[in-house]
DNA sequence: GGTTTGTTAGTTTTT
DNA sequence: CTAACAAACC
């Protein structure tokens, strides 16, 4: 208990049935929760595997169980310390076989239940309704979400439009195809999960049998589902827990027996409503879990108090917010540093330039995090980071098992671990190439249909289907391959199988002797993937294909963060929740970026993006840097932008500027700056209006001022070369790669590409006008 | 069936 | 501007 503060303490030791944690950003929740945990093992109330702690991210977690480990010295294996989807797919694998699915089932990402959703959007022809595949994912998910399937949709009475009729025809195919493929898309998890609580009550029991507590971090960003299960775990199943939801108005009475139930989060920090969050959730608490203790954590041990002051003015213009003040005892700490660039790339100049100070002062470059609304603002910034010799990292943005040669050897995995998904083995149909076109792909499938096979066994048989040897010949040879590694699987080690598999196919020698100097790069990408193959099996030996597959499918962006590194961290402003850095950047303080366009027009959207702002603002320990662009290039051609309206909500004695908007001519609202607060009421600012009329020709004279900011440009600046005429045959010498041939000429003028062969047996692809070479 | 070229549509945030 | 798609060509 040393070191903790009276309401700390008070939440560490609640012994009741259920606790709400209010805890603000800084104020030490993680501290608490672990300390909770092991003071509820270290005076046996409970043994460690009766612990269910949920948390947002895996790296959570992960950092949760060490730091209760070394509470307890020790002692905290088999605690259940993970994410809502994590643990539901822990507990799916056991008990699947209840609900029709086979434990070996894949997990669809966004990306493949994309895939599938536009196939059956085609077959059914349903696109003619208006309906395209990514709507239909978006209101799928939103409906799953909610809990409610095709069959609810379709029971609804009242007028439906054409499209709602497609809809749910869609979702009806798309939940059919997904049980056939023996698969489960992200939402499914939590969804089947709920379903199979509900309708197998002994299997509830046993669950809530094992845990006896339970424990909710970030419960401000759960969803209906994730409501529902934490209900069904923590509410007696006899008697008064019935097994379909009653009204969530309707008290909930915990049994002596149920699991206790403990909650944090923080109504200011709930940023994730686009997934379904609903705040209510956590506003409610006490109403659905009636003899909720309640403790506030206000103190914030994190961020000086100018930081804090700023984060509680911009928050306070939300209406209809619990009032709550953070402070802090750090002291006032140094003024938020604020810049106004010409462009993109002069704002990053700033960050880097200050990035560059602060190392200057001894502060080590991965104390630094540099935060954006949107992953397509990283260009720049990683531009002039390149140039000013800045290491950095993105954390998430596409993630390494997000790129389509990598997703391809994973589909190979699935396609031997879980044959029946369809949509695995028809992405590896044909890669590398093998002369298995659509055409043969439907007869494939048709073939398999009639048999009743899946399609790897189909392959096997394919000689049936009456096609030219050729294909044939690498139709069997594929489905032996795929048939061959699953029966592999049972004799040796997992990246064995793998390996040998990989090289049977010829997956990376196609992309190695390719001429495609990107293929180069995909064929190193496949062999890093076989490294962390290795590097699992090596971690657990006893895991299966399918516990690899399930781990890098539920492995998120802020999960692989290495605090070691030794590099300056640029993320999305999502991303950065949970997270603090002793210097902080706060990029693209620009309407329509901050607060984003699209939320502009929804109903809470512009609240949720002050959360948001609210949040990144919040990260930060000592110091805060914010920035913007007064011209950005967007959607390929360059824009005015105006600069954010929640900088004006925070005090303009907080902020040291180093370039005002006004100073460059920055186009303005039509309202004072730095002046008065304005009334924070989302209606009255969601008119949006004033972005449009109050438009001026302000910019138009700061073009020359921007000259100079335009030289900071990659390329600019740089004189161009007296132009090459190189032909096919040519010998050439590049600054670094040396002597070469010149294969292939593509592209004219200024975008000209030579395919060169170098001496050294390299090839790479250069733009001329650009490259450092000369003719011979 | 494979490759190249041209066209068009779309860009918030993510477990 | 880019990625995904369709059409035209080999």
């Amino acid at each position: 208990m040393r070191g903790l503060n009276p309401q700390q303490r008070e939440a560490v030791l609640y012994q009741g049935q259920s606790l709400l944690i209010v805890a603000g950003a800084g104020s030490g929740k993680t501290r608490v929760l672990t300390h909770r945990i092991a003071h509820l093992i270290a005076t046996h109330r409970a043994w460690p595997s009766q612990i269910l702690a949920i948390t947002f991210t895996n790296k959570a977690a992960n950092e949760m169980r060490e730091r209760v480990g070394q509470l307890l010295g020790g002692a905290a294996d088999g605690m259940w310390i993970s994410t809502f989807h994590s643990a539901c797919v822990r507990i799916l694998r056991r008990e699947i076989s209840e609900l029709g699915y086979n434990s070996s089932f894949t997990i669809y990402d966004t990306h493949d239940s994309r895939v599938l959703l536009k196939r059956l959007i085609k077959e059914r022809h349903a696109d003619t309704d208006g309906l395209t595949p990514a709507a239909a994912q978006h209101r799928i998910s939103q409906l799953k979400n909610e809990l409610r399937d095709a069959d609810d949709l379709s029971r609804d009475s009242g007028g439906r439009s054409p499209l709602d009729e497609a809809l749910i025809d869609i979702y009806r195919a798309y939940d059919h195809a997904l049980l056939r493929a023996n698969a489960l898309d992200f939402d499914d998890i939590l969804v089947q999960t709920v379903h199979l609580f509900e309708a197998f009550p002994e299997v509830r029991r046993r669950y809530q049998h094992k845990f006896r507590h339970v424990l909710v971090d970030e419960y401000q960003d759960t969803n209906k589902a994730q409501y529902e299960l934490i209900r069904l775990l923590t509410t007696s199943a006899d008697g008064t827990g019935p097994a379909t939801a009653p009204e969530r108005a309707e008290p909930r009475i915990l049994s002596v027996d149920a699991p206790t139930l403990t909650v944090v989060g923080d109504s200011d920090q709930s940023i994730y409503a686009f997934r379904g969050a609903d705040m209510r959730n956590i506003v409610d608490f006490e109403k659905d879990f009636p003899g909720t203790h309640v403790v506030l954590l206000e103190q914030n041990y994190r961020s000086t108090q100018r930081i804090l002051s700023a984060a509680n003015a911009v928050i306070g213009n939300n209406f209809d917010r619990a009032e709550k003040n953070l402070w802090s005892a750090l002291g006032d700490g140094e003024k938020i540093t604020a810049y106004a660039g010409y462009t993109a790339h002069d704002e990053a100049q700033f960050v880097a330039d200050r990035i560059d100070d602060l190392h200057q002062d001894g502060l080590d470059y991965r104390d630094v995090a540099v935060f954006y609304r949107t992953n397509a603002q990283t260009r720049a910034l990683e531009e002039i980071f390149v140039r000013a010799g800045i290491p950095y990292r993105l954390i998430g943005g596409t993630k390494f098992y997000d790129r389509a040669e990598v997703k391809d050897a994973l589909a190979y995995l699935v396609a031997i671990a879980n044959p029946v998904d369809d949509l695995s083995v028809r992405r590896i149909l044909n890669v590398p190439k093998r002369g298995i076109g659509p055409t043969t792909e439907q007869r494939l499938v048709m073939f398999a249909e009639q048999q009743r096979l899946d399609l790897p066994a189909a392959l096997t048989r394919a000689a049936e289907i009456g096609l030219g040897p050729k294909v044939t010949q690498a139709m069997t040879s594929l489905g032996g391959a795929i048939v061959d590694a699953r029966t592999a699987l049972a004799e040796d080690r997992l990246d064995e199988v793998v390996g040998r598999f990989f090289e049977h196919i010829g997956i990376i020698e196609v992309l190695r002797s390719s001429l495609d100097a990107q293929d180069q790069a995909r064929a190193e990408n496949l062999e890093e993937f076989l490294s962390q193959l290795t590097d699992y099996v090596d971690k657990h030996p006893d895991a299966s294909m399918v516990d690899f597959l399930t781990e890098v499918q539920l492995t998120a962006a802020a999960d692989d963060l290495d605090d070691e590194s030794g590099t300056v961290s640029l993320m999305t402003l999502h991303t950065a929740k949970g997270l603090e850095y002793p210097a902080v950047f706060i990029t693209g303080l620009e309407e329509g970026l901050l607060p984003h366009q699209m939320s502009i027009d929804e109903i809470g959207g512009l609240a949720e993006e002050r959360r948001l702002f609210y949040v990144g603002i919040t990260r930060a320990r000592r110091r805060l840097f914010l920035s913007l662009a007064i011209n950005r290039t967007v959607f390929g051609q360059t824009r005015d932008q105006l600069p954010s309206r929640f900088l004006d909500e925070i005090p303009g004695e907080l902020i040291e500027w180093r370039q005002h908007p006004d100073e460059i001519g920055a186009n303005r609202r039509g309202i004072s700056w730095g002046g008065s607060q304005r009334a924070g009421d989302d209606d009255f600012e969601a008119d949006g209006g004033w972005g449009a009329s109050a438009r001026s020709h302000g910019s138009r004279s700061k073009r020359s001022g921007a000259a100079h900011a335009w030289a900071n440009e990659i390329g600019v600046g740089s004189t161009p070369k007296t132009e090459l005429h190189l032909a096919a045959g040519d010998r050439i010498r590049h600054k670094s790669f040396g002597e070469g041939t010149v294969e292939e000429l593509t592209g004219k003028g200024a975008k000209q590409v030579a395919a060169v062969r170098f001496d050294s047996g390299q090839r790479k692809k250069l733009v001329v006008a650009l490259a450092p070479i000369e003719a011979l």
